[in-house]
Order: C-alpha cells, then sequence, then structure tokens
DNA sequence: GATTATATGATAATGATTATCAAATTGTTA
DNA sequence: TAACAATTTGATAATCATTATCATATAATC
C-alpha cells in the first residue's frame, strides 16, 4: 500500500509538476483535517507559514491537477479536500447553523444504491452519469443540544 | 392554489419587506428556468435592466428571508434559485463540461429511499439531519454527443 | 558546474461583492 | 389627500478574495 505522498508526486511529476515542500504542507494538513478547509485556514494551520499568495497559488496548481477538489459551503467560503481518487469516495454532512463540514461514507450497499438512484433520475434527461455526490444538512452534536 | 407572487409577497411581508417591482422581475426570471441563475445572467435576462448594485442587494435580502437560496458551481460562480418551499424539492444534475446545471426530481420512492440512506449515512455522526441534497455529475446530451 | 525550468514571495492588479447616501418610492396616519 | 415615516433605488465608492507580475531562489538536466 503505497502512501499518500508518494501517490501525490508520481501524480504531479506525470504532469510536470513539483511536488514541493510547501504542497507537501498543504497536504498534510488536508490529509490531517476531516474535511475541506478554506485557504485561511491553511494559512493558519501549516507551520511554518506560507504567504497567501503562495497558498492560492498552490491550491490552484494542485486543483488543476486534480490532486484536490474545490468544495463550497453555503458560508460563501471556497475549501479545498484531497481528491476521490486520495481519500475515497466520501459524502459531506454539513452542519446549517455553524457551517461546518465533515466527512461521511456510506455502507458499499448503500453507496451501490445511492448510485442506482442517481442513474434512473437522470435517465428521462438523456445525460451521461459519471459521478453524484450527496450532501446531508442537519444539526452537528454541538448544535443540536 | 396560491400563486407564486402570492406566497412570496405573503412571506416577505411578515419579515417587513416589500415586494417590489425589481424583486419581483427577479423571481420571474428564476421561476421561468429549469435551473439557478448568477447575478449577471439575472442581469441579462430581466428587462428592463436593474443595475448590478440592485440585483446585489436583492438577491441578497431574498436569499436572507428564505426566498432564494444560494448555489455554488463547480466553475466557482454564485447562482441563486427559489426556495425548496416555493419550487419543491429537488435535486441537481450537472453537465461537467459546460457547467450547465438542471434541476431534476425523484420518484416519491426513490425520494424516500434517499431521505432513509441519509439518516443512516449520518446516525453514527450523531447529527440531527434536516435535510439532504443530491448532486448528479455527467455529461449533458450535448456534450455527450 | 553551467544551463534551463519551475517555484517562491512580495507586491500590484483585478473582479466580484458590499457599503454608502441622496433621491425616489411606498406605506401609514391624521 | 397631505404630511410623515419607512423602505427601496441607483450611482458611486470601498472592500475583500483571488489572480497576475516579476525578480529571486530552488531544483532538474546536461
Amino acid at each position: 500500500m503505497v502512501g499518500l505522498h508518494a501517490k501525490v508526486e508520481k501524480s504531479l511529476r506525470s504532469q510536470g509538476v513539483r511536488y514541493t515542500t510547501n504542497r507537501r504542507a498543504l497536504i498534510e494538513a488536508l490529509d490531517n483535517t476531516p474535511g475541506p478547509l478554506t485557504v485561511e485556514e491553511l494559512y493558519r494551520v501549516t507551520e511554518p507559514r506560507i504567504p497567501y499568495s503562495s497558498i492560492y497559488r498552490d491550491v490552484r496548481v494542485l486543483t488543476d491537477t486534480q490532486v484536490l477538489t474545490l468544495h463550497h459551503g453555503a458560508d460563501r467560503s471556497n475549501r479545498f479536500e484531497l481528491a476521490e481518487w486520495l481519500s475515497g469516495h466520501h459524502h459531506h454532512l454539513v452542519c446549517v447553523p455553524c457551517m461546518a463540514i465533515s466527512d461521511v461514507s456510506l455502507s458499499p450497499d448503500s453507496e451501490r444504491r445511492l448510485a442506482r438512484l442517481a442513474e434512473s433520475a437522470a435517465a428521462a434527461s438523456g445525460y451521461r452519469v459519471t459521478g453524484h455526490s450527496l450532501e446531508i444538512e442537519g444539526l452537528c452534536p454541538d448544535c443540536a443540544s
């Protein structure tokens, strides 16, 4: 089982992009967090500090190279997370009051049912379905109590 | 069966907000479109022209009052649509190449299954689930051919 | 080691969104 | 209906997140 950084590096190199210290730190930070992060959060979390201009450039490079994917919160924030081929297929649990987002996985069985559901929903439209993503809204334990 | 504008007006008035010509035109535009619209699209579509400053202010007012909901496209655009209590519960079909977004409804049966799925996925997390939304990615008929 | 390519960080520029405010409109009250 | 109060409008300026620029630094290749 190959490690995360090795996978990322291989992918980047094949695209002529270097896996530098800054980029490694960003990937590290995202891998250590259960849910997507904003640029500002990445700025705060990384040590030593990476200037905003570099973070913005790097998350863009990493998104363009399919290492990260961009996510939008209901609070209008842009958040980045590891792409599915690195983190595994998952969905999101969004806490409406506090805007926290955390990852959630379905059981293989549920996942199959969801995929079928998506297929049949799209059938009438003539779309060729390539993926799906479920966002579950609610109140996190903190906000619910 | 009460009309759309009557519902919106009643809701706004109860919140001390007026349902003006501009706002009516924006709601009209969104009601006539199968999928969410950007501010720029709203600007182009409404006649006579509503200045950007007013559109921005109004979509914000209408979102704050739960008449509209905000949606984010993968192209980083902000899009607005009628809130579910006005347009009915639905999901989105996103064309990855061309970024078009269109509404899609599940059958009552599928919808029930999806709701159950969301419930069970969130069970372990301690979240109290209040809603869900499915995004189906794929290629629209145009892009697929 | 010389050369070439890519990345970095500081700063300026851009673009989308929000704030400001005087004038216009709408709603209310006498 | 006139006078008053509250809200909305449109023009403009200000803000904020993001992107572009560019000289320097770092890494890869020959």
